[in-house]
RNA sequence: GAGCCGGUAGCUCAGUCGGUAGAGCAUCGCCCUUUUAAGGCGAGGGCCCUGGGUUCGAGUCCCAGCCGGCUCACCA
């Protein structure tokens, strides 16, 4: 279809009329000298009269992305990046001929200009062009000019054109970007080290989640596509680094939605002799510097919601927080029946056979969660959710961890990792039996680790953060298919 | 996996009660040397998501499927 199509089938032609005028329709290099957003921040304001004295050079490349003909004159803007500058192509100003290319324009095609910046008769900030150099024929037309492209499908599966039609677009990644580079920045200013570990593991740990098996021929072995890098990092800090960080991709073979993409980007760090209280603290003042470079203050709008980012958050015990917010006594907390029918009453839907902390887990999620708009550290988690976690030295049930919670989110999760082995190994082997018992989920026993472990790990904190979520915070984006540059979708026919 | 909504020209969308497939932008031709969704005159462009069915006749009604969005379930 694609093919036949006649608007192609005119931009084809037109190759070779550029072709003619001996101009090669896929050039090479251009010397940019300049960048339409500087142009515009550095003289866009300036008053006619004032730019006309200055007669200021300027060299630019871009995208055409709308084109206004005269007969023997032509505006077209130029998109440069997220930025849109005009230039005026006129015959008497160009060489022929350059004005032979300038009739053979379309939109989408990639051109280079040189001239110098004056305002036209209605004051538009404008490149007077005296050079045009053609850079690349575009052989399909762009999204309509004024609604622009709206069919999410053809947004998410074509970036290329959403990227073209909806600058704002640009500035999502661009502040995603900044983000990442933020986090890396702390981190490293605080004496971390940034690591790459296995994405590619034999046993897949550190997270309760499904994964994906990959198989590799030469080894001949099944290999799982990581669920979490954490069982590496932590082997790090047996080996001596004290802090360690990662930036990178996890993959969970579940469920696609707005806040889950089967590949998300998990930071994860790791710091030797620290608790998880430290960590509070080290949490409040990344999100605080976040929230001051990419929005500028530490209030952040997201969805209609007002979210002051501003240091002290608050602190939260996850069984208080039950009690609380259901008004409940703490005999619940102890008494299967009791929540069993406390779940009931609250209108949560359990299993009937659930264990105990399974069934006060379902009351959080159902009652509790939702409402933690202002950001909260939930602690103190029970041991039974949390393999991984250092019990608390006041109460062997719980664990030394904290969950953030923002806009009813999950952002972050950390704890005191638990660094005795013998304790581990047990934990492990409770999750084998979860295991036997049918939850695909639970965690695997992977001796190495535990191996890592018997030599000595030092106290030591860690952390993990869903970049992708954060940046739609940041970034007030509903679906985190809007902060990916290519979510996964079925494949297209 | 379930429910609801959507899929018509390159893009954004109309399409009445079942009766010859429409608009704007984009494209093509002509005019036009300061436009801003430039303008004027004229023209071309369709696997109406796919496959069945009902009917004299289906973009429209029915069934099945495909793709997407949202909500729910699971999950971070």
């Amino acid at each position: 279809m694609d093919e036949l199509n006649d608007q192609r089938q005119q931009r084809i032609k037109k190759l070779d009329l550029l072709r003619d005028l001996q101009v090669p329709p896929y050039g090479t290099r251009f010397e940019v000298t300049d960048r339409a957003g500087d142009l515009i921040r550095l003289h866009g304001e300036k008053p006619k009269e004032e730019l006309e004295r200055e007669s200021i050079p300027c060299r630019i490349a871009g995208r055409i992305v709308a084109l206004r003909r005269f007969g023997k004159a032509a505006f077209a803007v130029v998109q440069d990046g997220a930025d849109r500058l005009q230039v005026y192509l006129k015959k008497d100003r160009l060489a022929e001929p350059s004005y032979r290319v300038c009739e053979q324009l379309d939109l989408g095609d990639w051109i280079g200009v040189s001239g110098h910046l004056f305002r036209t008769k209605t004051n538009e900030f404008t490149v007077d062009v005296s050079e045009l150099t053609f850079l690349s024929k575009a052989l399909r037309p762009l999204p309509e000019k004024w609604h622009g492209l709206t069919d999410v499908e053809t947004r998410y599966r074509q970036r290329y054109v959403d990227l073209i039609a909806n600058p704002s677009v640009h500035d999502i990644f661009i502040t995603r970007s900044r983000i990442i580079a933020g986090i890396r920045a702390f981190l490293i200013d605080k004496g971390f080290l940034e690591v790459e570990t296995p994405m590619m593991q034999p046993i897949p740990g550190g997270a309760t989640a499904k994964p994906f098996v990959t198989h590799h021929n030469a080894l001949g072995v099944d290999l799982f596509l990581r669920i979490a890098p954490e069982l590496y990092l932590k082997r790090l800090i047996v080996g001596g680094f004290p802090r360690v960080f990662e930036i990178n991709r996890n993959f969970r073979n579940e469920g696609i939605s707005t806040i889950h993409n089967p590949e998300f980007t998990m930071l994860e760090f790791y710091v030797a002799y620290a608790d998880y209280n430290d960590l509070i603290a080290l949490t409040e003042e990344l999100f605080g510097k976040l929230a001051q470079e990419v929005r500028g203050s530490t209030t952040i709008e997201y969805q209609d919601k007002q979210i002051n980012m501003a240091a002290p958050w608050r602190r939260w015990s996850y069984r208080q927080a039950i009690l609380e917010v259901n008004g409940l006594d703490a005999s619940v907390l102890q008494d299967r029946t009791a929540a069993l029918e406390t779940a009931k009453k609250l209108g949560v839907e359990v299993k009937q056979d659930a264990d105990l902390p399974t069934i006060l887990n379902e009351i959080f999620e159902e009652t509790v969660e939702p409402n933690l708009i202002q950001p909260t550290f939930i602690t103190d988690y029970p041991i039974e959710l949390s393999p991984l976690a250092r019990r608390k030295d006041t109460d062997p049930t719980l664990t030394d961890r904290f969950e953030l919670y923002i806009a009813g989110r999950e952002i972050a999760n950390a704890f005191s990792e638990l660094n005795d082995p013998l304790d581990q190994r047990q934990r492990f082997e409770a999750q084998d039996a979860q295991r036997e018992a049918g939850d695909e989920e639970a965690h695997h026993l992977d001796e190495d680790f535990l191996r890592a472990l018997e030599h000595g790990m030092p106290p030591t904190a860690g952390e993990g953060i869903g970049i992708d979520r954060l940046v739609m915070l940041f970034t007030n984006q509903a679906s985190i298919r809007d902060v990916i540059l290519f979510p996964q979708l079925r494949p297209e026919k």
